[in-house]
DNA sequence: AATGATGAGTGTATTTTTTACACTTTTTAC
DNA sequence: GTAAAAAGTGTAAAAAATACACTCATCATT
C-alpha cells in the first residue's frame, strides 16, 4: 500500500467494538431473555445483556456466536442482527460501538449449569427489570424484529423443542404476537404447511387425552420456502 | 474508574469504524443510487458507495448525516440503518467495521454541483456496475429493506418532489416493488389516505390534459399514523 | 363403575380485502 | 377536425381472514 493509502486509514480514530446478545427462550407462556447480574467491574451489580468485545480475527457474527456458545454451550444458534448502537455516552466507561444480535434457543437443550458461573438469569420480556446501558432498547428492538419475522419465516421453531404440540406452537405465536389466536383458524393454517408434520408420537404430559406431537421438517420447507402463520 | 475496570476495556483491540451511505433517488422511472468513482488511494479507479470514518465525537447516525450533507448539500435527510458489515477481508487495506445506512433524497433538491468535486455518479439499481468492497451487498440489502418498508410507511415521498402527480407516485411504487400496479386500485387506496391531498395545482408538463398535483401532509399523517399502499 | 374436569380435535358461514377489468375526458400537435 | 396521449373514474368476482361451538379421549375423584 502506498504511503497515501496508509494515511487514509491512520488519520482516523479507532474504537472498541462489542456484540450484545439478546438470547430469547420460551417457557411458562412467556418470551424470556437471558440477562447477567454483573459481579465484576465496571458496573458491578447492574443487569446487562450478555456481550463481549470484538477480537481481531473474527467477524461480528463470529463474535456473537462465541458469546452465545460461551453462555449456553450451544453452537450454530439461530441469530439475526438487530442493529448497531453508537451513542457517545452509551457506555460511560469508554466509547464502545455495539452491534446487537438476537438469538433463539430452546431452554431444554442448553447447558443451564453455566448460568451460575456468570450469574445468568432468565426474565420475562413483559416485565423487564432495570437494565444497564442501552440494553433495554436493544431488547425492545429485537422483540419487535422477531414479532415481524415470525409470521413469514419459520424461525419460531428454534424456541420450541424438536417435537411440540399444536397448543404449544399456538401459545408461542400468541405470546410473541401479543394477541389471542383462534384455535381452528390456527390449525387450519398449520395443516396447509406440509413441512409441519406429525411425528406419530403422542404427548401425554400436557393433557389427559394426549396431543399429537409435530416437528418442523427443514428439508421439506427448503423445497417450498413459503411460510405464513397468523 | 478502578484499575480493574480500565483493564476491562484496554485488554481489547480497537477498530476503524466507518459508515457507508446508500443514497437513493428516483428519476427516469428508475431507482438510482449515488456512487463515487474514486480518484484517490486506496482503490483508486474503483466505484464505491459514499462513506466516511466514524470520528470521536459523533454517533454513527451523525457520521452518516455528515457524509450525506457533504455529498448532497442537504441536511436532515431521511435515513435508515441497514446493517453492520464486518468480514475480515471486506476492506483489504485495513480492518474496518462498516455500518450501512440508506438515505432517500429528491434529485431536484440536492446540490448537483457537488458531484464533480468527488466524481459522483448516479446509476440505476437495476444494472449495477462492478462496485468495490461489499458495497453491492449493502445496496441489495438496502433495496430490499426499502421495498418492505414502502408499503407500510410513507417514506417514498422523500424520493419525490414536494408536489407530484398520482402517475409519478404509482411509477415510484411499481419500480421499487418491481411489479405493475392497477391504476384504479392504486388510486382508490390513495384516496382513502386523507394525508395525500390535492394541492389545487395542475401539472401541465407530463400530459396534454394536465394532472392534479398532490402533496404528502405530514401533520395529518401524524394524527392518523396508518399507511398502506399496495 | 359412574361422573366430572381438562385439553384435543374438527368445518362452515360471513365478512373483509384484494384483484380484475374498459371506457370517457381533456388537451395538444398535426 | 382529428388523431394521439395520459388523466380520471366504479363495479363485480375472487380470495383471504375471521367468527363461531360442539364432541372426543383420558384421568382423577367419588
Amino acid at each position: 500500500m502506498t504511503q497515501k493509502a496508509k494515511e487514509y486509514y491512520r488519520d482516523n480514530p479507532q474504537f472498541y467494538v462489542a456484540v450484545d446478545c439478546i438470547i430469547f427462550a420460551f417457557e411458562n407462556d412467556e418470551l424470556q431473555v437471558l440477562l447477567q447480574q454483573r459481579n465484576f467491574e465496571p458496573f458491578r451489580g447492574e443487569k446487562t445483556l450478555l456481550g463481549g468485545f470484538l477480537q481481531d480475527e473474527e467477524s461480528l457474527e463470529e463474535a456473537a456466536q462465541r458469546v452465545l456458545h460461551f453462555h449456553t454451550g450451544l453452537t450454530n444458534i439461530y441469530m439475526e442482527q438487530v442493529g448497531t448502537f453508537s451513542a457517545l455516552d452509551r457506555d460511560p466507561g469508554a466509547r464502545v460501538i455495539s452491534t446487537a444480535y438476537y438469538a433463539l434457543i430452546n431452554k431444554n437443550l442448553y447447558d443451564s449449569a453455566l448460568l451460575k458461573e456468570y450469574d445468568g438469569e432468565w426474565v420475562s420480556t413483559d416485565h423487564l427489570p432495570n437494565i444497564h446501558f442501552d440494553h433495554t432498547k436493544m431488547i425492545e428492538q429485537a422483540r419487535e424484529l422477531l414479532r415481524r419475522k415470525i409470521s413469514f419465516s419459520p424461525v419460531g421453531f428454534n424456541l420450541l423443542p424438536p417435537s411440540f404440540t399444536l397448543a404449544q406452537l399456538q401459545r408461542l405465536y400468541e405470546v410473541i404476537l401479543g394477541q389471542e389466536i383462534d384455535k381452528r383458524n390456527f390449525r387450519k393454517r398449520v395443516s396447509e404447511m406440509q413441512f409441519i408434520e406429525k411425528t406419530g408420537e403422542i404427548d401425554k404430559v400436557s393433557s389427559r387425552r394426549g396431543a399429537s406431537l409435530f416437528q418442523f421438517n427443514m428439508e421439506k420447507y427448503n423445497l417450498i420456502h413459503e411460510f405464513k402463520l397468523k
